[in-house]
DNA sequence: TATTGTTATACTCTATAACTATA
DNA sequence: TATAGTTATAGAGTATAACAATA
């Protein structure tokens, strides 16, 4: 799916590399915002809140999100004794293990996308993507 | 979603820009894939088998745009006389005046995404995604 | 036998709306 | 009344498998 509108080339690549880690993260049952959330949580505990608007996603998907972690005994959540409407949310020792699959998981994908780019240009392309 | 890591800032910005691409389509009532089916249309008369490559998507994602474009009465499809397996697939006239309002849709977003980029920016994204 | 396209179906991702419980 | 979280449900988008027509 080429093209030679700029739009559409980040698109293309965002939508690929998307796909790329969602395979990557596959061998380990968890899906791509699965993933994110393990890594959000990896700094400190979180109301769902949080977790929304960090992901960017409706309530009930962090929910689905939280349910899978769970039962997976990858993370926990309990009432926060300050408002006991809001959830605490925490990493378990096996849900850190996991996310250090994932980061390694990760990395391997850096590797092979970012292969044929000198040090100079992945800094050039952090610093434009952050413009966009 | 926030991070450090280039890979998820690609993923991320990706999403980002499919999302508001498609949000500037809804308008049109096409989907993304449909919009770039019809930009490559507008290239001349394709196989069925030339979109499924270009899109990068399953055949059976193919007919149900075609389906959708024909309804529309913005492409047509026939049986190829040399090979009568094959369709060959066309614009129509209207098909060609939809192409032309997604294509001044794009040029919206684009300047929209890329306003805070000077020209030597977008320029070195575009060769440092093509690398990617 | 292999290729082109089609159909039926199912899976993933995500949002909307109505709800409960707390504040 | 407003907020945090939950449930049920529906709609995109996409792939898989079995198929018909043609080569």
């Amino acid at each position: 799916m080429d093209t030679d509108r700029l739009v559409l080339l980040l698109a293309q690549h965002g939508m690929g590399t998307t796909a790329r880690i969602r395979q990557a993260f596959g061998a380990t049952g968890l899906s791509f915002k699965t993933g994110m959330t393990l890594m959000y949580l990896a700094e400190g505990p979180a109301s769902q809140q949080s977790l929304i608007e960090r992901l960017g996603v409706d309530p009930s998907v962090v929910v689905a999100i939280l349910n899978e972690l769970e039962r997976d005994t990858l993370a926990t959540r309990r009432r926060d004794p300050a408002d006991r409407r809001r959830h605490i949310v925490e990493l378990t020792e096996a849900g850190t293990a996991a996310l250090a699959t994932m980061e390694k998981l990760l990395s391997e994908v850096d590797r092979e996308l970012f292969a044929d780019l000198s040090e100079a240009e992945t800094a050039e392309l952090r610093t434009i993507l952050g413009k966009v």
